[in-house]
DNA sequence: TCCATAATTCAATAATCCTTGAATTATCGA
DNA sequence: TCGATAATTCAAGGATTATTGAATTATGGA
């Protein structure tokens, strides 16, 4: 996955109905749903879930297709493993200690000033 | 990471000055790097790459710190990987095939679309 | 104290993105 | 072909987010 994609992509999850829509399709697996019924299963109009859908799909994160009177949405595994590759590989690159910590690491300022302000 | 962490991290990365911003700082290291050296060595105004870092800082993704005149920022990385484990853990949850493909797994129709516009 | 540096905050504008409801397209069965 | 169902597209508006330049705060040294 290159840049670009991964920019749609973090896009494409920032925001909460979009990113239930994803974890929905994933559970569903690779047969996937009909739009009517993820937007059913969520309480989301149907010209809205359509907005979000082609959002999704415009990202690459799901994929689309006819099924009589349905169109069914599924999961792109493929572009969620591409996502993960690229925050492990060409965001944390040359730094391996992101993604294995060294032992006894501290807290991080911004953690430390949140349990301050509580 | 919950999600609300997860849909701010997504948002932060998701457009191109920020992601470069946190490339950077990854690269960086823990010792991070002045505001004004970061918006210096990306020709960003100090006024916008403000805005950013704290952008940035809200979402937990970076932490910053006074050191005499300068204020230095540094990638969070327990941040960074609290992202890579939300994608794996919470987000694919009970679908190991997301993150282990099957042998032969064929390309994506989102894909296969895009070739044929080509 | 006074000046220069480093960064942030603020206000105004511009640009994006989201939501809603009505109109449209595609498919199936009678 | 007609009516019903499934979904998308479109236009308008509202809400967020980004950018800019001027004003402000904090720090260190003469």
């Amino acid at each position: 996955m290159d840049e670009s994609q991964a920019l749609l992509a973090f896009g494409a999850l920032a925001g909460e109905p979009r990113l239930r829509i994803v974890r929905r399709l994933v559970r569903a697996g690779p047969k996937g749903m009909a739009a009517g019924d993820i937007a059913a299963a969520m309480s989301v109009s149907p010209s809205n879930m359509s907005f979000h859908l082609k959002e999704l799909e415009r990202a690459g994160m799901v994929a689309s297709r006819r099924e009589a009177r349905s169109i069914i949405y599924a999961a792109d595994y493929r572009a969620l493993r591409g996502l993960i590759e690229f925050l492990m590989k060409d965001c944390c690159a040359g730094r391996l200690e992101v993604l294995q910590p060294a032992a006894g690491e501290r807290p991080s300022p911004a953690a430390s000033r949140k349990r301050a302000e509580a």
